[in-house]
DNA sequence: TATACTAATGACTAATCGGTCATTTGTCAA
DNA sequence: TTGACAAATGACCGATTAGTCATTAGTATA
């Protein structure tokens, strides 16, 4: 597990300085300091490391915009909590936003543009959350509209932090942008972006956890594990997909478990919305 | 020049289908139904192919934008007309907008690099144009941000376009963007990007054409033409830029002789910059 | 027809690629 | 110390790459 990260981080590395495809096996082994056997004990192929990688980035950067929009901030701060935290993801993972917010070689790989695709859906839904909660039924012609706009300026302003490392200042960053969101949100009349030409976007994501894929990320996940508070939390929450048994103060105990470790994150999240929590 | 441009355009079929990077040059040549030796008859290297294929599309595209910033609409109209034109472009050009927007494995090659963010300068200054017209001085605090916004509202609904080819009207997606531009230039308060930022990460490039390297373009071209008129009005400039003689008249009608051929638009752009035309 | 020239060819090279596997190294319990 | 097992190695494989160059095809002039 731990040779996988560090697999993971050292391709990030080349990715960011060459590119995907410009960068072989060989030399990400060399970076290790491990051997080109040692890093197919880790990965099957070149394919699936960047499969794992999209995972292990994009799950981070999802559950942290997703945290922010549902937590318990005020309406009058909420939008800057969005945007400075977006941000600060991007000053501090400057590297895996260039691979994968700009490398888009990964989408001639169908796979991975599934996956991306189901990553950006994610997206989109934490901030319809977000608008709904704000502008509640004000909103209802022209939310997708907004949504569209907000993550125009996530990828315009981006470039900030991508591309150089001057020092900014994030506070003014996102009241700006947070003052421009609800300029768009009080003031657009012409809407264009329509709920079915979000879905018919998002076509590619399945549009709720079914149980036996759950079930099949639980299996996965157990396997994968050594830990041995995470893996008990793991095979009780497989058991209640499969019989429910407990309350729900005692899933969510679980769930918390998980949460705890970076690495069951992605687990954590998936169960949440499952059970409703 | 044929045999270039039949090579420019097959690749960027396949650059758009499977990357940059997966493409060889045998398949290249394949699809032209031309010889690997022929390849390399018109460009020495593989990398210059993909620098001859930057200038190609992206000139094409600036010009563009630069010729509606720049014409005679009124200021009711111009925005709708700006968003209309870019979108129509992305549209009939969808190959070339995959390729050049989204795969930054450019990115990675600093000669491309500077090239590409040279042309996202120029295309920065269009817009800033744009806004000055429209609005004056009363937009000089936020006319930075507004022109991100701009950017970010083109790179986020480019998506609709370059991921699949649903019917759209553009018309009504032009109208929608054109009033929430004219909404945050009229709104905002609070300023992020200054003229210094701006600057800043232009840094690559020249500020302005330099005599020089435009006679140097101009000697480039006149070598690769053979066309007469085109040639001879050619010529005649380069003369002119080292020793002005004829009226503004003469030279105007001299560039326009070339912007009449697709393969000078580019010359005839930056003539008519020099020459304050 | 003969000559001179350019345009075009594709077999070839050296290098590098992703991926494999017989072998070695390291780590336990007995 | 021994034997059993897992972890790690790197030489090796076939395939593919960008780029070269001796050769041929095509064309225009004399």
């Amino acid at each position: 597990m731990l040779k996988k990260q560090l697999i993971m981080e050292k391709a990030l590395e080349l990715f960011s300085e060459q590119g995907f495809e410009a960068t072989s096996v060989q030399q990400i082994t060399e970076r290790c300091g491990i051997s080109k056997g040692a890093f197919y004990l880790s990965f099957k192929t070149k394919d699936e490391l960047v499969i794992s990688m999209v995972d292990y980035y994009l799950q981070q950067f999802i559950i942290d915009v997703d945290r922010v929009v549902r937590g318990k901030y005020n309406k009058e701060t909420i939008l800057v909590e969005f945007y400075k935290s977006i941000f600060q993801a991007f000053k501090d993972h400057s590297a895996s936003a260039r691979v994968f917010f700009n490398e888009k070689v990964f989408l001639t790989k169908k796979e991975l543009f599934y996956k991306i695709t189901a990553y950006e859906a994610e997206m989109s839904k934490s901030i319809i959350y977000m608008l709904e909660q704000l502008y509640q039924d004000k909103l209802q012609k022209t939310k997708y509209d907004v949504m569209y706009c907000i993550k125009g300026f996530m990828k315009s302003y981006a470039e900030l932090f991508i591309f150089s490392d001057m020092p900014l200042d994030l506070e003014q960053l996102a009241k700006s942008l947070a003052e421009k969101t609800d300029i768009i949100a009080r003031h657009t009349t012409i809407p264009f972006i329509t709920e079915e030409l979000v879905t018919f976007i998002a076509k590619p994501c399945e549009q709720d956890i079914s149980k036996d894929t759950l079930l099949q990320l639980m299996e996965q996940n157990i396997d994968n594990t050594e830990d041995s508070i995470e893996k008990e939390s793991l095979e009780l929450l497989k058991q209640e997909i499969e019989k429910p048994t407990y309350s729900k103060a005692i899933i969510k105990g679980l769930i918390e478990n998980l949460r705890l470790n970076p690495v069951y994150h992605w687990i954590a999240y998936v169960c949440a919305k499952y059970f409703n929590i």
